[in-house]
Formats: C-alpha cells, structure tokens, sequence
DNA sequence: ACTCCTTTGCG
DNA sequence: GCAAAGGAG
C-alpha cells in the first residue's frame, strides 16, 4: 500500500522554502497538505471582522489555488486539531504529520498531544525548524544558558552564522520545492472546498495587506529612516513573518548583504523567541519576579482613553488612531504608547500587551511580549524603570515636523482636542516612586 | 575588577 | 555629565 503522511500548514503558510513540507515532499511518502482553522484560538477572537482570518483565509486560498494547477490541493479544516486529525485518519490512513515548530506555549503543549496521540496509532510527529534562524538552545553562553540580554546574544547569532556555514547553512535556501517535488501530493484525494469565513462565524473584508515586496531602499536606508513615523521607512513585513508568508531566511540574507541595523532587528525576533521557548511563564508575568509588585494604578478611564487615542498627547494619540485605524503602529511610537500606559498612567503592561494583540495584524506573542516588558522595564534586557519616555521630547525628535501628529490627529492644535489627562513631571515622579516601592 | 551596554531624560 | 540596575565577557 502507498504510504501518505500529512503536511500541516500553521504559521508558514508558503511553499517556497518551507522547511517541514520540504522535508515532506522527500520522504518518499505521498503528502497531503493540510490547514486547520483552529476553534479554540478563533473563538477567542472578540471582533467577527478580524483581519487576520481573512489574511490567513486569503493565503491559504492562494496555496490551494497553486498545488490545484499541480492536480493536487489543501484540505481545509475547522476543528479542534486532535479531532481532526483523528477523523482524517479513519478515512486517510497516513503513516506520518510533518509540520514546522512552533514555540508558543498553546501551541506547545497543541503539539505535545498530536505527537502522543499519533504515539498510540504509530503515527510519526515531525516537526523543523523553519520560523527562525536559531531556535532554543542553538545559541547560548558558554555556560550553556540562554542569553538574557540583546548584545552578547547578537554577537553570538552573527559568529553562528559564519561558524554554522561549513555543516548547513541555517540561512541557505535550502528547501526548494522543486515542481517535480511537489508533485508528491495527493493528488487521488477528493479535497473538500475551503470553508468561508462566514461558515467559520466571520466577515470577508476587501483588506489591502502591506505587500510582501520591499523596496530595496526602504531597507538599505532602514537605519537612518527607521525612527520617524512619517517616513515610510520600515518594512512592514510583519504580518508576513507573522504567518510564513515569506521566508526568514530569505530576508536574514538580504539584510546581511544590505543592512546591518535591518539584521539586529530579525535578530531580535529570534531573540524574543527563544526567550519565550526558555521562559515561558513571560507570556503570565514578569521575566523579573518583582515586577509583578508594582501597584499598578489601573483606572478604566484613563485605559479608555488611552485606547481611543484620547490622552492630550498628541504623539500618543497619533500612533493609537493609526492602530485603530489601520492594525498598524509604527514600532517608534509603539514604544512611546507602551512607556506612556505603563509608566505615565500607571496601567498594567498586560492590559496594552492585550490591546496590541487584538489590533495588531503583526501580532506576535514573543515580540509582543518582549516588546511591553521592555518598555514595562519588567524583561530581558529592559529599559530601566527609571528611564520614562518623554512624549514631548520624543515628538521633537522623531516627528519634528508634526507630520505624523496631524495626518492621525487632524484637530491637533484646535480647542477639538483634548487637554492632556496628566502632567509630564508629576507623572513621571509618581511612577518612579511606585516602581522604587515594588523593586526595595 | 573593570568595561560596556541598554531603541533616554533631567538638572 | 550623570543617573542607577544587572548581565556578559
């Protein structure tokens, strides 16, 4: 009998240069690409018109598009992955699942249990390496612990990148599916259509996503442009890297070739991920215990106010509106918004990291988190406590020009606009002396 | 022990 | 200039 194993599509949702299906379409086995839309993480998705089911809806309509023209195609699922799976098998009798990791701790323990069910029917669980350039344990001190902070962290990565070239180059385009390869896919399987976002209880939307496709200036000048908001001198690959649309190791080679500061960024990626792997009690709480102390202040109104861009700061406002908006922030000011809930309004950090993951089409937990304990000071390699952004400051240097400030806060300047909710100073000292209180 | 960070602000 | 905390080499 032919042997079948199955390919499971998660957050790599491409063909080219995927890792787990490359290693799929090798094994000699005949593969069956799946997707499975996830019940229990779509049903904690408050907003019905969510953004990023209709991305991923739209990516995996495009996958099935690309291996139909090969007489193939995905299977589409919306279940609960052990059932599915279970289900699948009573009428598909594979042999094995491959997929890519993933190092979330749902996901982790979601994987755990696929691996031991298919224990029990001798089903082989096999996971790759693919959504980052090193994972786990691949870089450490030479103690063997995991770096907690930045620099020697990056120092490190960039060394394993020359040292690592002799025995797989872990940024090589190693995985091509070649057309002959892919033709290893069921191809005598009678494929379900792809359920609609509204069978899955959501709307379409007619969203233009940031393109995948960068210019190659916006990243060769990414150091000098990268800070002001007005400039659109970012990637915004995000949402990209976010599902697997395109490929890590693609871009860690174009940022090695164009730009060093680019590098660091997809470096802290990797960082922020195998921080999370090694601690994960940082997607709960603090990385540093004590953290956890602070008497966060709390108050409803001004949390409203914050999120609606409603504060009287008009950089703070600006860059609340353009996440409103548009399910994007610019990652200057997503650190002056985090400095100012945290520090200024004295609001739990989990309370924005919350937000932010529920408007945030990039949203990702490890940099997500990462990037609020950072500026919460409760992290790896945090900004001090006492270091508290100054909006004022940070307008003058970033948006000088108030470019920013006015195209997402048109009334700025008008009696429209509100007064601020605090005063700098006096916040500022407030916040001091109830980090020193939770931190003596 | 000594140095260098760490997406900075204040006096 | 200096603040004030801890990690890493």
């Amino acid at each position: 009998m032919e042997r079948k194993c199955v390919f499971w599509f998660r957050r790599d949702l491409r063909l080219t240069d995927n890792t787990g299906l490359f290693h799929a379409l090798s094994s000699g086995f005949k593969v069956l690409p799946v997707f499975i839309f996830d019940v229990a993480i779509l049903e904690k998705l408050g907003n019905k018109r969510d953004l990023r089911v209709n991305f991923i809806h739209q990516q995996i309509t495009e996958i099935h598009k690309q291996l139909r023209e090969l007489g193939s195609g995905l299977q589409v699922f919306y279940g609960k992955p052990e059932t599915v799976f279970q289900e699948l098998h009573t009428t598909f009798q594979f042999d094995s699942i491959y997929c890519n990791h993933d190092y979330e701790p749902y996901a982790t323990k979601r994987d755990e249990s696929i691996l031991n069910w298919g224990k029990l029917h001798g089903i082989e669980f096999k996971s790759f390496k693919d959504q980052c350039i090193f994972e786990k344990d691949e870089i450490t001190k030479e103690d063997g612990k995991p770096y907690t902070v930045f620099t020697p962290y990056s120092k490190k990565w960039k060394l394993a990148i020359q040292t690592n070239k002799e025995n797989g180059d872990p940024i090589a385009f190693k995985s091509f599916p070649s057309e002959q390869l892919l033709r290893n896919c069921c191809t005598n399987f009678q494929f379900d259509p792809i359920p609609s976002l509204e069978q899955m209880g959501f709307t379409a939307n007619n969203f233009a996503f940031p393109s995948k496709i960068v210019p190659q200036d916006i990243i060769k000048n990414y150091t000098q442009n990268r800070n002001f908001p007005a400039i659109h001198g970012t990637s915004q690959l995000g949402i990209h890297f976010r599902f697997g649309t395109i490929s890590v190791r693609e871009k860690a080679r174009k940022a090695i070739q164009l730009n060093e500061t680019y590098l660091n960024e997809l470096i802290w990626r990797d960082f922020y991920m195998q921080i999370l792997w090694h601690f994960p009690h940082v997607a709960k709480s603090a990385f540093k215990p004590t953290y956890d102390r602070i008497e966060w202040l709390n108050n409803e109104t001004d949390f409203e106010a914050w999120c609606s861009g409603n504060t009287g700061y008009p950089i703070v406002d600006a860059g609340m509106r353009e996440l409103n908006a548009t399910g994007f922030m610019h990652n200057r000011v997503r650190m002056i918004v985090a400095s100012f809930l945290c520090k200024h309004l004295l609001i739990d950090y989990h309370w924005g990291e919350q937000y932010f993951a529920e408007k945030l089409l990039d949203f990702d937990l490890s940099a997500n988190n990462g990037g609020w304990q950072w500026a919460a000071g409760s992290g790896t390699d945090a900004a001090p406590y006492f270091r508290v952004f100054n909006p004022q400051l940070q307008t003058e240097k970033f948006d000088k020009q108030l470019q920013y400030i006015k195209k997402w806060v048109p009334e700025y300047g008008s009696n429209q606009y509100p007064k601020p909710i605090i005063e700098h100073t006096f916040a500022r000292n407030r916040c001091l002396s109830t980090y020193k209180k939770a931190l003596s």
